[in-house]
DNA sequence: TTTTTTATTTAGAATTATTCTAAACTATTG
DNA sequence: CAATAGTTTAGAATAATTCTAAATAAAAAA
């Protein structure tokens, strides 16, 4: 007779545990349990676009055990520290994109889908003198689109 | 005695009074005090940034009787009928542009100030390929700043 | 290891922006 | 002026997000 209670998470993508593992202490902040589960299915995939309810969502949906106050805590941390990036597109609710680097976004007015646009295709000459003392920070494009007719 | 009370608002800028009500029938909504109270102050100044909060505040501080409600009906009713713009620089608030014509942002990260660039003093390229069906309905450009140092 | 310290998780309460409800009110139509 | 349809509003209701404080778990120290 087999015993595998508490079987500890999905004994598959292993060699990613170490790598978020790893990934978590290199910016400050302990992998808990709850950390790795959340970065497992944030980071397995690539160019993600989640909201703390919908990651909460899939979580449950995926037999993990984690409270949506922890998503909120971890997506904001991951945000903090740069592991994720935020999209806002909708006032209503808060995006989050696992693609950190440089890019833009369609944003499908008519079902509410994101969509990446690297960085190079997209081309803002930005000519405006910034105020005063002033330096970017950063620039986002949003291109709203909907479907034709 | 000159006895004044109830003054029907402030009796100066009359000339606009007329504007805002042809305005406001001409988008097909009725030309309430309180829209023309609510339009006096948003339309008043040129490029204004305001939220629902604030523009309650405003008008209180002017002394007009308008409760919030009304404030974030008209506004949504407004944005409806293309007389205002969101903008979306806060995941936790809503702001409104009375600048509706085509054109972008600067977002001070560091005290929340919202400045209009004129839409032609950038230039976005767009080369990537609309999804499918697709066409564009609009385009936001976000340039975030922040203080030198 | 065991102990100590410090960070994390979480249920549930609290907050906050925004919308809804239904009754009172007002602009427009006939 | 009366009838009709749109509007305002107080307050309740929602919904996203944050906070609180107690329980728990990870890392550091012994």
């Amino acid at each position: 007779m087999v015993t595998m209670e508490n079987a500890n998470t999905h004994t598959n993508q292993n060699e990613s545990h170490q790598a978020l593992t790893d990934k978590l202490r290199g910016v400050g902040l302990r992998a808990t349990r709850q950390r790795l589960d959340i970065g497992s299915l944030l980071f397995s995939v690539k160019d993600r676009h989640v909201t703390a309810e919908s990651l909460h969502d899939e979580a449950i949906a995926a037999g993990m055990k984690i409270s949506l106050a922890t998503i909120y805590n971890a997506l904001n941390q991951f945000t903090d520290v740069g592991l994720l990036r935020e999209v806002l597109v909708d006032p209503s609710r808060t995006y989050f994109d696992t693609n950190t680097s440089s890019h833009h976004h369609f944003f499908n007015i008519d079902n509410g889908h994101l969509t990446d646009i690297p960085h190079d295709e997209i081309n803002v000459s930005c000519l405006p003198t910034l105020p005063d003392g002033q330096i970017i920070d950063g620039v986002d494009v949003l291109i709203r689109i909907k479907p034709e007719i």
